[in-house]
DNA sequence: GCAAGGTC
């Protein structure tokens, strides 16, 4: 919560106030002065954003090769870290020592925090966060006098005067047990998920070579998610169609007029039955009206819009998926252009002004004639909503156009708008009108709509009563000439894959997810690659996603059931509640949750028949590409995610950089474990390295990390090391250091093997070579270049230097420093404008590295082997 | 590298 921090400051301090953003430029701090407790104070308040803490594992239980994953049901520690390092929210806090209406009267003399009070959401969440804000806090708070009282907790179900001063007048405790109850949740999440996922994900990428998906996760929501597409995509591979018989009567209602008449039966599954009925109705030459109806009918206004019909909405009639326009909806809210856009509430607050936000909407092009004539005859009540007590409906609160939003913003923004606008406006009304007919035995109706008013259909155009014909004016008895009876065959056909509406409204009604999270989930099952999008945002489950979800359905249903995340919610709101001991329902939870773990343990086979039949093993898949060191064999370089190297002879995997391109290195090999060197690149305007498979998942060196390259490696003596090619510090990054790329030349560069610094070098040489000797100002390695005869720099048609690229006159000139990923275009060297970016400046290698090469190899060599 | 929940 963030701008109601500032509202509910500006309710005590009407003019006083003054704001500041904190240390973190994100949270904002109101300071004014009032009074509290009979006594005056120094108010300071200020906001959070989201949790403070985040739930981990220790680091060392992070180690997948390292930990089994049936420890980290009971075995493994947990701790608690600052959800956002970037934030720096607990010091944040202890400097404001007070957050969310901190009430201090010695602030003044900048003595410290006396009292604090905690103006949070009022839910689970919200509660839990008051606490990690308390743990924060407290340790720097004033000490209390003996029995006083200093925490205090405000409850308020929406921002207004009333209710904040109703809050500030009752003030409570914040609640201990809900908070716990977050706690266990947040427990119960992490091991479970992370020990399926780890144990799935290992088990299957062992024996699999085409899984298309580097991580094979499960969670009680997503899982559940997923389950959803895959239960309909078994409906529709299990559907089969019926043929049924329809009869259809058409009468003439005047000269150049017919009417289609429905049948009362609908349909037959008897070819014969519905034959008989045609040969009776056959006969007739006149069909007589038995009845005739006029309802009036009336089409609802929509109730006011929270975040889960948004998202439906987004994704049924723009084409926009949920994690698309809730950034966008975010981004909305963040400059002012709409409410809050995570509220489940569809009822506006009783002080709302409607009107006020309507008349921001009075002079818009789009709508202008709607808003005027609402304000002039009056608006419409809103229909009685959903009060869940969070933040209220999603509104507009500025007018904007599609030129100062850019098009896609402007869509979802056109839409919140319309939606509001209808929910003041009046409802649809329109007549319905329908004539019996009996034709022989059988009866036919014909029903038909017209509008009478079209209320806020017409703000809402896609929402209107289709037009139809009226219907003729004709009483009971009256008699039409029928022109036509025939039979028709149809069949019954398959429902269509899920669209992402339906999902929603799935997930929703199931309790999987929140308004927050539920796009999170749909997009988690997308990038596992477990479902993909298809036309008209339908969802249909992949080879991956049906064979996880059927082997579920083999070895435990209810890990994919949605009553797995309602069940475990029950317990969770017993500790809420202080009907059951937060131990006591973590302990037997977990322990619940263990026994299915190791049941799908020992039923892995199970599933795995089920991935057998769609994926290939390892063995079989991909292409030979570089030589194991162990058996000499070639080994298969398995492109799909994660890519690896496998050695069927060993039967060992290892893998390989994620996001570039893998091919073979000259056949050239490690000198430690014999293993042939891979070369690794970005794209042609990225970096390359070569790397050591066996090295790179093996690190020979005790300060190597998995995954590192040969231009990290600190071999002092083999040619491919960052000890031989290694030139200085890296000129942006703390501890990179740049390396000459071998494989770069003609155009030679050296890129940072930390970050994405890319420094193009040499266009014209035939020959870099990382000289011994390191330059006397900066120690960097010198280059001895061979430049080509014609095109060479040097002067007198000289062909060879040696020199240092950062302070060597020559060389200085032809260095342009470049960026390796496109993902920073600010930052891209542009071609012809040399100056203030051309050459490595700013910051001069400090000599923390040095390139040059130890006098006795040996015992370098004996200090880097583990 | 993992979950789900906040929010930026």
């Amino acid at each position: 919560m963030q701008a109601p921090g500032a509202a509910i400051a500006m309710h005590f301090s009407p003019g006083s106030m003054s704001s500041h953003k904190g240390l973190n430029g994100t949270c904002s701090v109101h300071e004014y002065t009032g009074t509290f407790a009979g006594q005056t104070v120094r108010f300071k308040m200020t906001s959070v954003c989201g949790h403070v803490m985040t739930l981990d594992f220790l680091g060392k239980y992070n180690k997948w090769d390292k930990v089994d994953p049936a420890e980290l049901f009971s075995q493994a520690p947990t701790e608690k870290k600052e959800a956002n390092p970037k934030l720096n929210m607990v010091k944040f806090l202890q400097v404001c020592k007070e957050a969310f209406g901190c009430l201090a009267p010695q602030l003044v003399e900048g003595k410290g925090c006396d009292y604090i009070v905690l103006w949070l959401d009022c839910d689970k969440e919200g509660e839990n966060i008051c606490f990690e804000v308390l743990d924060a806090v407290a340790p720097v708070m004033n000490q209390a006098h003996s029995g006083e009282k200093t925490v205090f907790r405000a409850r308020f179900s929406s921002i207004t005067d009333t209710d904040i001063c109703n809050a500030m007048a009752r003030l409570g405790e914040p609640d201990h047990n809900e908070a716990l109850s977050v706690d266990a949740r947040q427990e119960l999440d992490l091991r479970i998920g992370c020990a399926f996922t780890r144990f799935q994900t290992k088990y299957f990428q062992g024996k699999y070579g085409n899984l298309d998906s580097s991580l094979i996760s499960f969670g009680p929501c997503q899982t559940p998610t997923l389950g959803f597409c895959v239960e309909r995509h078994d409906k529709i591979q299990s559907f089969k169609p019926e043929t049924y018989w329809v009869l259809q009567a058409k009468v003439t209602a005047d000269k150049d007029r017919t009417l289609l008449l429905d049948w009362d039966r609908v349909r037959v599954f008897d070819r014969e039955i519905a034959q008989m009925f045609l040969n009776m109705t056959k006969l007739e030459k006149e069909a007589q009206v038995e009845a005739t109806s006029k309802k009036e009918k009336a089409k609802q206004r929509p109730l006011a819009l929270n975040t889960v019909e948004m998202l439906r909405v987004a994704s049924s009639s723009l084409g926009m998926g949920p994690q698309h326009a809730m950034q966008t909806a975010e981004r909305l809210y963040t400059q002012g252009y709409i409410s809050y856009p995570r509220t489940e509430t569809t009822h506006y607050p009783e002080n709302f002004d409607l009107k006020g936000t309507l008349r921001l909407q009075a002079n818009h092009p789009c709508w202008t004639d709607s808003v005027k004539k609402l304000l002039a005859e009056g608006i419409n009540r809103p229909r009685k909503g959903h009060d869940a007590g969070d933040h209220p409906p999603i509104t507009p609160m500025r007018s904007a156009t599609e030129a100062e939003l850019g098009s896609e913003a402007w869509r979802l923004y056109e839409y919140i708008t319309r939606h509001f606008i209808a929910t003041v406006s009046y409802d649809c009304k329109y007549l319905q009108s329908s004539i019996s007919f009996r034709i022989g035995p059988e009866r036919f109706t014909c029903t038909g709509k017209t509008v009478i008013s079209p209320g806020f259909t017409e703000i809402m155009p896609w929402q209107s009563v289709p037009l139809e014909e009226s219907l003729p004016t004709c009483q009971k008895g009256d008699t039409f000439p029928v022109s036509e009876v025939k039979m028709l065959e149809k069949q019954t056909s398959p429902p269509d894959y899920l669209t992402e509406a339906e999902l929603i409204t799935l997930m929703e009604k199931h309790g999987i997810g929140t308004d927050a999270s539920i796009p999170v989930h749909i997009n988690n099952i997308c990038q596992r690659n477990y479902v993909t999008v298809e036309s008209g945002r339908r969802l249909k489950p992949t080879n991956l996603g049906i064979v996880l979800v059927h082997g579920y359905y083999k070895i435990d249903a209810e890990l994919v059931l949605p009553t797995i995340r309602s069940a475990v919610e029950k317990q969770l709101n017993l500790i809420a509640q202080g009907k059951a001991d937060y131990r006591q329902v973590l302990g037997h939870t977990l322990d619940v949750f263990k026994r299915k773990f190791h049941y799908f343990v020992d039923s892995i086979a199970g599933m795995d028949e089920l991935m057998e039949v769609s994926f290939s093993p390892l063995a079989a898949t991909g292409k030979p590409l570089s030589r194991c060191g162990k058996c000499h064999r070639f080994m298969k370089y398995i492109q799909a995610k994660p890519s690896r190297l496998h050695c069927s002879h060993c039967d060992e995997t290892y893998t390989l950089p994620q996001n570039g391109t893998i091919k073979l290195y000259k056949e050239l090999r490690c000198p430690l474990d014999d293993f042939e060197l891979v070369l690794w690149s970005s794209g042609s305007r990225g970096k390359s390295y070569p790397l050591c498979p066996y090295c790179s998942n093996h690190p020979p060196f005790r300060d190597m990390k998995k995954g590192m390259g040969c231009n990290e490696c600190t071999h002092p003596t083999c040619q491919h090391s960052l000890s031989m090619l290694g030139i200085g510090q890296c000129v942006e990054c703390e501890s990179g250091v740049l390396v000459l790329d071998p494989t770069s030349g003609p155009k030679w560069k050296m890129a940072c093997n930390k970050c994405n610094v890319v420094a193009h070098c040499f266009e014209n040489a035939h020959r870099v070579r990382v000289s011994p000797d390191t330059c006397s100002v900066c120690e960097a390695a010198l280059l001895d270049v061979d430049f080509n005869k014609a095109k060479s720099p040097l002067p007198d048609n000289e062909t060879q230097h040696t020199g240092c690229v950062f302070c060597d006159p020559i060389f200085q000139e032809l260095v342009e420093l470049k960026h390796a990923a496109t993902r920073h275009p600010m930052h891209r060297g542009g071609p012809g404008r040399r100056q203030g970016r051309g050459r490595a400046r700013g910051r001069r290698p400090t000599g923390k590295f040095n390139p040059r090469r130890p006098k006795d190899k040996m015992s370098a060599l004996a200090a880097y082997f583990v």
